[in-house]
DNA sequence: GAGATCACG
DNA sequence: ACGTACGTGATCTCT
């Protein structure tokens, strides 16, 4: 039998500093809590101990006010973030009835020791996890140490039995005590010796092997008169350390490994805790589900109740019409398969409409979406996309609360109604994720998968939607306001919500691809892909799966004996960063390389492209409108915001992409938008002078940079200030700078200190911007969306850091995302309104893609053109280029 | 399901 | 001393 025991400070203290900033609506932090349950989830996956248990520190309470005494101690050197996490990971642990130890006056070391020892008398092994190395000393033939490190999301350990310890350290595990009384750890206010360091002590711990034996033989020769002079001064400090470092094995714990065996979590208290904390994917994943004796929410909740109505006649019909008519705003849901909708007034009453019960369901269909009905949805696209798409036009649109809880968080994973019901009206609907929508509208899991038996049932009951109508509901009766107050309610009304009947269209348009010239590519891809793969393997002298870095490493790295650059993590690193430093060294690197553009090209474009086409050969992705950070729109399935460009091979691609007969595709895009919007915000004269004048930007701030008039400006230099433009807008560093155009870190600093001695306004600029993004906590675009930057207020550097650049970077990429969108939505209205049958196909953050009919191309031109030139009037010009082609590759 | 890799603005 | 540019999505391997 197996117990592992968790050193809780230690770990949650890794998962605090190794999960970037998380925190519910009401400002809780909970990165430290969720890293430790990944953490914990993670080792009974994998490891499968039969018992665990978790000891914490507490310090001895003082006699006079104790309480707070403790409070103090408990988090002394800790930081507020974290502190506040404590209590609640305690009540984690509770509720996944995992037993805690703590003991005043004791640390969770100590009571880890008792742990241990006690295990090893009962027969049972003991697994001791834990990311300080103090633990070591009781590595035993029953106890090990299970180190742990987090980075970033992911969880690395290392175990530590007697043989691999003795293989790093080359002493007994019992003797790092003895390490560390020479050596001392400042983490844990071991003084040590002073003056000797890790290498010193290692030294003397190999040469005698233990404290008395090293202070036995003070006389020896071997050790250096330095050393003996430090040793004797330092004699005291020692042993005291030698004492500090013993754990103690004898902890007054009540405790028997049996009383640990691993049981299941109580349902209702977690699912309660994880509501809170809005761990919703973890509630999932852990199998929870609500209590029982609630059937809809938690019973606090500000939720009103709401009675489903089956519509199954004409009179239930006019009565419901009547109702919808009369309301400000009906909420309605519309099950993906368009075969039933729930639809409310606002009142108690949700009707449902079915088109397997609901008389003249296809005419309701068009009373109830197109005949002025003010509504609000959840995902207003989505809706509108499966309703034009069996001809149902849709207005009255006054709201979506996909979109507000998406302007009101931008950086939420998801905004799945039972998410946000829990959120912003404190209520939990009892199937969460049921009604999800897909991005494209697609099958949900109740209908497809493994939802099963639930899911036919909820498909046969009309009232089975009616909980979503009213979730919607809800949410429109707080979510208005709160937009309002937050200043979010123009970018709602203006620019997202607008947008969505212009999305719905593009998808449904779709980009026509050339299926016969893709499978001949394809299969020219195919070809070249076997013969290079040949190559190599007469090269390598073994065939293996070129696909997998892992063994391409091994055969570059280990067999071939290149040399393997420092990166190591899993393994080898086989990355284009790291065959480009290879390249020239062996001729296999090309041909690997040669091999990854080909595979590439083929397994995520050609094949991806033929899959995804219909009937008449075009190719409907999904715009996302509540994935990024900064307003941007995202593709999916496919992604079309990624056909490569870059490379001759890739934009052959592009050839592929084409208008359809008698039309032609005009492609516009902004240039230089994102320095443009820098120049204008940043209020940088000499900046906006440049682009007034309208010369070459990246010309003229290598002129600057390198002190040359622009004329005289290389290539080379040219190069160079582009990188550092791009740089200035991603918050760059002078590190990151370097590695990009390949000088040295001290050139690429010059280079950054000559930029923004010539563009003061950018310099001031950058300092604004992150001292009122962090007393303010948010920044802003120009035109109001907003992102929260709890990073900025991270005790964690890196993390902070990372709040810097995204505050700096923020407003300007979301400016121009506002302004493309903009720009989409005047397109498409001065389209229509001119009764051109054109229309935009794609959008690429700052290009627009329109398929226009060969006579309307006079017309459409230059339509683009005003459009995203005047979306709006700022300190320098918005310029786009407009071009025609009958392919995207000619277009562009 | 996570990590590595690589496509885009 | 440390880690290293902003924002995305798809495919493949391997656990």
């Amino acid at each position: 039998m197996r117990l592992m025991a968790l050193d809780g400070n230690s770990i949650i203290n890794r998962a605090y500093y190794g999960v970037r900033d998380l925190t519910a609506s009401d400002g809780t932090h909970t990165n430290a809590v969720y890293g430790f349950i990944h953490i914990l989830q993670k080792l009974l996956r994998e490891d499968k101990p039969d018992a665990l248990c978790v000891a914490f520190d507490l310090p001895a309470p003082t006699f006079r006010h104790e309480r707070f005494d403790e409070y103090k101690a408990q988090r002394a050197g800790m930081p507020d973030e974290l502190a506040e996490q404590m209590p609640i990971m305690k009540s984690v642990l509770d509720a996944m009835r995992i037993p805690r130890y703590e003991l005043s006056g004791w640390e969770a070391d100590d009571i880890i020791g008792a742990i241990a020892k006690r295990c090893e008398s009962a027969g049972w092994d003991c697994v001791i996890v834990t990311g300080d190395r103090d633990s070591f000393q009781l590595i035993s033939g029953h106890t090990t140490v299970k180190h742990v490190r987090s980075r970033m999301g992911k969880t690395e350990t290392t175990d530590y039995n007697v043989s691999v310890f003795i293989d790093e350290y080359g002493f007994e595990p019992v003797k790092i005590i003895d390490f560390k009384a020479l050596m001392g750890d400042s983490s844990d206010n071991i003084p040590g010796v002073a003056g000797i360091g890790e290498k010193t002590a290692m030294e003397l711990m190999r040469r005698f092997g233990g404290l008395s034996d090293v202070y036995g033989n003070l006389d020896s020769p071997d050790i250096k008169e330095h050393v003996r002079k430090k040793l004797d001064a330092g004699r005291d400090s020692a042993f005291m350390s030698y004492d500090l470092a013993t754990i103690r094995c004898d902890a007054p714990i009540n405790f028997v490994p049996e009383g640990c065996i691993l049981r299941e979590p109580d349902n209702d208290a977690l699912y309660g805790i994880f509501q809170r904390l809005e761990f919703f994917t973890l509630t999932e994943k852990l199998g929870l589900s609500a209590p029982d004796d609630l059937p809809w929410d938690s019973g606090k909740a500000a939720r009103r109740a709401f009675s489903a109505v089956a519509v199954s006649s004409e009179a239930d019909a006019s009565i419901m019409l009547a109702r919808l008519r009369a309301s400000p705003c009906a909420s309605v849901y519309v099950s993906q398969a368009l075969d039933s909708v729930a639809v409310t007034d606002g009142s108690e009453d949700v009707f449902v409409i079915s088109s397997d019960t609901t008389p003249r369901y296809e005419r309701l269909l068009g009373e109830i979406f197109g005949s002025g009905v003010k509504k609000a949805g959840h995902n207003v696209k989505d809706i509108m996309r499966r309703l034009r798409a069996r001809g149902v036009e849709t207005d009255g649109w006054l709201f979506d609360t996909a979109l507000a809880a998406y302007l009101l968080a931008p950086t939420q994973s998801a905004y799945e109604l039972g998410r946000l019901t829990a959120v912003y009206c404190g209520y939990t609907a009892r199937e969460p994720d049921a009604l999800d929508e897909d991005a494209d509208g697609g099958q949900i899991d109740m209908f497809g998968g493994d939802a099963g038996v639930e899911a036919e049932d909820d498909k046969k009951k009309p009232g089975a939607f009616a909980w979503a109508a009213a979730a919607v509901r809800d949410l429109y009766a707080v979510l208005p306001k709160t937009l309002a107050d937050e200043k979010l309610d123009g970018v709602h009304r203006d620019i997202d919500l607008p947008l969505c009947s212009v999305l719905a269209d593009m998808e449904l348009a779709g980009f026509m691809v050339d299926r016969d010239a893709l499978s001949a590519y394809g299969e020219s891809l195919a070809g070249e892909m076997g013969r290079v793969a040949e190559q190599i393997y007469s090269e390598a002298g073994e065939r293996f799966n070129l696909n997998s870095p892992k063994q391409l490493g091994e055969v570059l790295f280990d067999k071939l004996k290149l040399p393997a650059p420092k990166k190591k993590k899993t393994g080898y690193s086989t990355s284009a960063e790291v065959l480009d430093a290879l390249a020239g060294k062996h001729p296999i690197v090309g041909l690997v390389g040669s091999y990854r553009l080909l595979s590439k090209l083929k397994a995520t474009y050609t094949d991806a492209l033929i899959r995804d086409a219909d009937a008449h050969g075009r190719v409907h992705t999904s715009f996302q409108m509540t994935v990024t950070a900064t307003g941007r729109l995202s593709s999916v399935k496919p992604n079309l915001q990624n056909i490569p460009v870059r490379t001759e091979q890739g934009s052959q691609l592009r050839r592929m992409f084409v208008a359809q007969d008698g039309s032609m595709l005009v492609d516009a895009d902004y240039s230089q938008i994102e320095l443009r919007l820098l120049a204008h915000i940043a209020g940088d004269g000499r900046m906006a002078e440049a682009f007034r004048r309208g010369g070459d930007i990246h010309a003229e701030t290598a002129s600057q940079i390198f002190g040359v008039p622009s004329e005289s400006v290389t290539p080379l230099q040219r190069r160079r200030a582009k990188a550092v433009n791009f740089g200035i807008v991603y918050g760059i560093s002078a590190f990151s700078l370097a590695g990009d155009i390949g000088v040295t870190v001290q050139e690429a600093q010059s280079y950054i200190d000559g930029y923004l001695e010539n563009f003061s306004g950018v310099r001031a600029y950058m300092k604004d911007i992150v001292e009122r993004a962090k007393k303010d906590g948010y920044v802003t675009t120009l035109f109001g969306r907003k992102r929260e930057l709890p990073e900025l207020r991270s005790s964690n550097h890196n993390i902070r850091l990372f709040g810097e650049r995204a505050a700096l970077n923020t407003p300007i990429q979301g400016t121009a995302a506002d302004i493309i969108k903009l720009a989409m939505i005047n397109v498409s209205r001065r389209m229509a309104d001119a009764g051109l049958k054109s229309r935009l196909v794609l959008q690429i953050h700052d290009e627009l893609i329109a398929e226009c009919p060969t006579g309307e191309l006079d017309a459409v031109k230059p339509l683009l053109r005003e459009e995203m030139e005047n979306v709006t009037g700022l300190s320098v010009p918005l310029v786009a280029e407009t071009r025609a082609g009958k392919s995207w590759y000619d277009a562009k």
